[in-house]
RNA sequence: UCCUCAGUAGCUCAACGGCAGAGCAUCCGGCUGUUAACCGGAGGGUUGUAGGUUCGAAUCCUACCUGAGGAGCCA
């Protein structure tokens, strides 16, 4: 039990989320510096432990005139242990204080570089690995670990298995968007996957429903708040599925998220000032149109845009402004979206898509729909859209051995937590967020 | 790749053709209830780089570098 010798001094320990529990005794709290403010013979010192935030206070009186001296040098992010006891205070922003009786300093910090005032982005992006200290940033990531909970329970609780699906891959799953190469051994060249779908087709014909999770890489040259090139997408697929399945299972998964965060991250909403009311309207049904339909809302509200076009970022959001919850657009035309779309029997021209556009202007986070399950469709497809026959040989199979009609899609995590945390900028919603010209650190 | 904007103290910015400034941070002093504390003082500059115009350039012009926002592409 040596870890518990560090700030350990007879008094017990304890975390800062927990110290309710704790009032009117005596105990070490150990974390870091995050604010310090004096008034000549008491001290305010705000340590944050990573569980919280709380005010310590130290009278000259009660700690003599030795550590009362030593407290009044300690720079930002000095990390430490204070011990005290708790009491509670209607002044303190989370209810509670400590009043110091003794400091004991782990590592000093000296002229920290994230100071309470304003920094500019590069600045704050060049130094992340601090940033992330800051309250903001860690609420954010507190919501997007809740993000990722709720969904691994949802789809855990509704029979899913989560299957991984490689991250080295030999050619473009899809053959359109960029992709990172990486030499892969002596002459062969892999491909940082875009997206587990393919393999998720496969694994689905072993497991019936399935899910992948995890990290997917495109090398487009976006530079905007909607992109970035390494992001998180979790990606359910589903045996003997149409699209109206994936619509369904998409407003499901998306309520019960919603749901989640808001039953477990009100605090963290109230840090980043999230107008929360809006996120209680997230109910199902969402509303349904189809791509005619928003083509014509579109045109109805001034934007210029023709029939056969792919939406833009201003199409998305004058599409969800008419809105209060998520809108499902289903139907788009068959040639600006991916091979392996199942043609709509009624209108050919048409795909058995689904983007699911979030409110507020945070576009598209969730994109799928049903899957091409006819051999020569498909081979057809391969063709009109001059992708390499061979590399999807074993692709192919799943359509030559017990093909059956299959649904899915994938939700992009960063883009589910901007919308949820309302933030400007995809950017802060990953810890360590990559971009077109930004790999450090 | 294209379009637009921005680079001045450690940070955030002002000065927009005429002496390089402020707030914060740092250091020193004061203050027993502060919440981005406050008050007084000090130190801190090759104005992104290179050239040009001018009596004089942070300021105007050209090129380059770096970054941001957007377009295209997409989750």
């Amino acid at each position: 039990m040596a870890a518990r010798e560090i700030g350990y001094d007879g008094v017990m320990p304890v975390y800062i989320d927990d110290i309710a529990r704790f009032e009117g005794q005596p105990v070490t709290l150990r974390g870091w510096l995050h604010r310090r403010r004096s008034s000549g013979k008491i001290h305010f010192l705000t340590v944050r432990d990573g569980t919280g935030f709380i005010q310590a206070v130290m009278s000259k009186a009660a700690v003599g005139e030795e550590v009362f001296e030593r407290a009044d040098h300690l720079g930002q992010e000095t990390s430490l242990a204070v011990e005290g006891t708790v009491r509670a205070d209607a002044r303190a922003p989370g209810g509670y204080e400590i009043d110091v009786a003794g400091l004991e300093v782990f590592g000093e910090s000296h002229d920290y570089p994230i100071t309470p005032k304003e920094h500019g982005v590069d600045y704050l992006l060049d130094r992340r690995h601090l940033w992330i200290r800051s309250p903001r940033q860690q609420a954010i990531l507190r919501i997007r670990h809740a993000v990722v909970d709720a969904v691994r329970d949802f789809f855990n609780s509704r029979g899913f298995t989560l299957a991984d699906t490689p991250i080295f891959t030999p050619a473009a799953c899809e053959g359109t968007t960029t992709l990172f190469p990486v030499q892969y051994f002596d002459d062969a060249t892999a491909y940082l996957a875009q997206s587990g779908q393919l393999y998720n087709e496969a694994n689905i014909m072993a497991l019936g429903r399935v899910y992948c999770f995890g990290p997917t890489f495109r090398a487009e040259k976006s530079k905007t708040r909607r992109h970035l090139t390494e992001f998180w997408m979790v990606e359910p697929e589903m045996a003997f599925a149409t699209l109206d399945d994936a619509i369904e299972l998409g407003e499901a998964l998306v309520v019960a998220v919603v749901a989640q965060v808001l039953e477990t991250r009100q605090r963290e909403l109230a840090t980043l000032e999230r107008n929360v009311s809006a996120l209680e309207r997230v109910q199902a049904p969402f509303p349904r149109i189809t791509y005619d339909e928003a083509v014509e809302t579109l045109n109805a509200n001034g934007q210029a845009f023709e029939w056969g076009g792919d939406f833009g970022g201003t199409d998305e959001t004058v599409l969800a402004e008419q809105f209060d919850r998520p809108v499902a657009v289903h139907r788009f035309p068959s040639k600006i979206k991916a091979f392996y779309m199942k043609s709509d029997a009624d209108r050919p021209e048409l795909s058995l898509s689904v983007d699911i556009l979030a409110p507020e202007g945070y576009g598209e986070i969730i994109g799928g729909g049903q899957r091409e399950d006819d051999l020569d469709v498909l081979l057809a497809r391969i063709k009109t859209h001059d992708l390499p026959q061979e590399a999807f040989e074993w692709y192919l199979d799943l359509r030559r051995y017990g093909t059956v009609p299959h649904s899915g899609f994938g939700m992009g995590i960063e883009r589910l937590l901007a919308w949820l945390c309302g933030l400007e900028h995809l950017r802060e919603a990953i810890p360590y967020p990559r971009m077109l010209y930004r790999l450090y650190p």
